[in-house]
DNA sequence: TCTAAACTTGACCAATTTAGTCAGGTATGT
DNA sequence: ACATACCTGACTAAATTGGTCAAGTTTAGA
């Protein structure tokens, strides 16, 4: 059960734009090498952010890319979402009857997992940008 | 973030056995067939469910494995830990100052993950063994 | 208009992890 | 004695991860 360094690199990358893209758009050079993420995966990651309208890019010299909407409105779970991270601890369709293993019926911990699931994913959904970023705010002088 | 089978397929081997570990042992070989779960892999995990004295094993004909403790006494924690699934959500060493990417402080995430971390584990630390053999026998006719 | 900063896209790869299999054992109740 | 069932370690194919690399396109500013 790990976290893959793609999803904390974005959540990362995203207070760290988040501090300051309201004065001026944040390249991913900055962000870069204010957080140590490789800039070629840093691309990789904003191109799915963007996809997912997260960021907006501005393009050209002085470019960058700027939140597309309220940090409050920005959960985890849409970070993750855009970068394709997600929580499985069952092993079986889930819109399916059927079990894990081929059986008809579902597995005698199907259960445990599903609520395992919605417990992780509760925490995603009531964590916003805002409560990081203000909680940022505080350990900076 | 994702389960393991390893740690899934733990789980429900014990609460199949606990089903029955009262009346006699419960062999792999019949865990394997009613959960369809591969017998050597059965073998992998029980080697660790035993060594962290979580079941006892009886050897020869009509052995099998037989719970350690009470179903109360085992929670998921416990189980988890002895198949080494841990929830890693941090990337840098726990005990360390240091922050992930090298730094000298952590980084502006870590106390996320760290919460996230606690969020799960509490969700590990409160499930019992007894409460998933309660539910299962619930839904058994 | 030229140029450099910065976004865009897609291919590629090494290392690790996962989810097992396989091939041998050894102990013991009947 | 022999079948049953535990025990141990080596091995591996496939997937995933965490990136790198190369080759663009767009646009602000000199
Ligand atoms: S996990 Fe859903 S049936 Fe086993
Ligand atoms: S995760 Fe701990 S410092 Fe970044």
């Amino acid at each position: 059960m790990k976290l893959s360094s793609k999803s904390r690199y974005a959540v990362m990358a995203l207070v760290d734009l988040a501090r300051f893209d309201d004065i001026y758009p944040v390249s991913l050079r900055d962000i870069s090498l204010r957080q140590g993420i490789s800039l070629d995966y840093l691309e990789q990651i904003f191109s799915k952010l963007k996809k997912n309208e997260i960021v907006k890019s501005i393009r050209g010299t002085q470019g960058g890319y700027v939140l597309n909407k309220n940090p409050n409105d920005i959960k985890l779970t849409n970070i993750f979402h855009a970068v394709d991270e997600k929580v499985k601890t069952v092993q079986c369709k889930k819109e399916s009857k059927r079990g894990c293993n081929g059986k008809a019926t579902k597995c005698i911990t199907h259960n445990l997992w599903d609520e395992l699931e919605i417990h992780i994913n509760t925490f995603f959904e009531n964590k916003s940008l805002e409560d990081l970023i203000r909680n940022n705010k505080q350990t900076r002088v």
